[in-house]
DNA sequence: TTGCTAAGTGGCGGGGTCCTCCGTATCGTA
DNA sequence: TACGATACGGAGGACCCCGCCACTTAGCAA
């Protein structure tokens, strides 16, 4: 029995998604299937087999870019300066969340009415990120109470807020600063 | 001359804006125009000819509630202690922007393509609390580099950010304690 | 090589929205 | 009351999402 689709299938499944990257790139998380669609060449139904729902393409489209930040998490688990390594990272994030198009909506649209039924964006990036913050906050670098999944949000808080920005991942980056540092100072 | 609008313009004006009102409460900041003009008993055009964007339908829908806040803000700038009546209101703003559907996507969504060119919402906003800020600032309550706008950008991202929670305005609290106390404590 | 079968495809139609145009009804005034 | 400017609303075009269904084609088996 073939449990594998048939070639062709792989073979749309892979031209849609080139496609998608390149439209949710131009025109964010709202960027036309039908669009997707005629593009790559495709009917829309096709679209709509390979990815059921708009926040499934968009998992798709940010996989491999989420999959590496993971990786950059574990990478920085190790480091010797556990509050610099958890800063690095929180900043690479808010980087890549702010500069590229769609990537903090389809960490928050939450597709599926799912109330927090384990986001397939944020879930991976909350998880890699938690040894890190686990590390930092035995060494008293980070206040308690903080979850990784906080962090993830804030950042695709910040990443939201900054769209409209004329430099949005200089501004994010200015944000993430504040939220690190706090309103308050230490007194 | 009739340099004021006709009277059922004006009946026009304000029946549109209270069904606005119920259905983006209901529906958030996405709601639909058509059901707004049908509801209102009204023709799209009609909708479109009192509000010409999306975003000056959802500016008149919050400007009373924005108001609301710059004035409590204006109270709050005669207060004795000048840090907790910054958190006060930041707390008030923070309730109000995740507690209220399409709030936050107003703040956030810059109708007009003007890059940062004065949002009908954030702006009332900011300079309301600008005072509030800065006397905490004087009183070194608040960490230098910070601004009014920042504030009012990262609730309205913690507000966005926190909208398919199931208890949204607790949960942005929360992250606005994280963001006043920072990630990282005094040391 | 040649069928055969089921997986996969794409076009079509329905329902919805946004937006614009333009003939018409209504208000306020002379 | 009659007129002119103001405001109205429906029609129509463009787009989109979505589900259905007849058709094509890949891949296995004889």
């Amino acid at each position: 029995m073939p449990a594998a689709q048939r070639a062709d299938a792989r073979r749309n499944y892979a031209r849609i998604l080139a496609v998608a990257e390149e439209e949710v790139a131009a025109h964010g998380a709202d960027a036309s299937l039908e669009q997707i669609a005629r593009t790559a060449g495709v009917g829309s139904a096709t679209v709509r087999r390979h990815f059921p729902t708009r926040a499934a393409l968009l998992e798709a489209v940010f996989r491999e870019r989420i999959e590496a930040l993971a990786a950059r998490a574990r990478e920085l688990a190790g480091a010797e300066d556990v509050r610099a390594a958890l800063l690095e990272w929180l900043g690479a994030l808010t980087d890549y969340s702010a500069s590229v198009q769609g990537m903090a909506t389809a960490m928050l649209r939450n597709g599926d009415l799912a109330p927090e039924h384990a986001n397939p964006c944020v879930d991976p990036l909350a998880e890699a990120g938690d040894p890190l913050l686990r590390r930092a906050m035995r060494a008293g670098a980070v206040r308690p109470g903080v979850t990784a999944t906080d962090l993830v949000t804030l950042i695709a808080g910040i990443a939201l807020a900054t769209e409209h920005h004329p430099d949005p991942a200089a501004e994010a980056d200015r944000l993430l600063g504040l939220v690190v540092a706090g309103i308050c100072p230490p007194g």
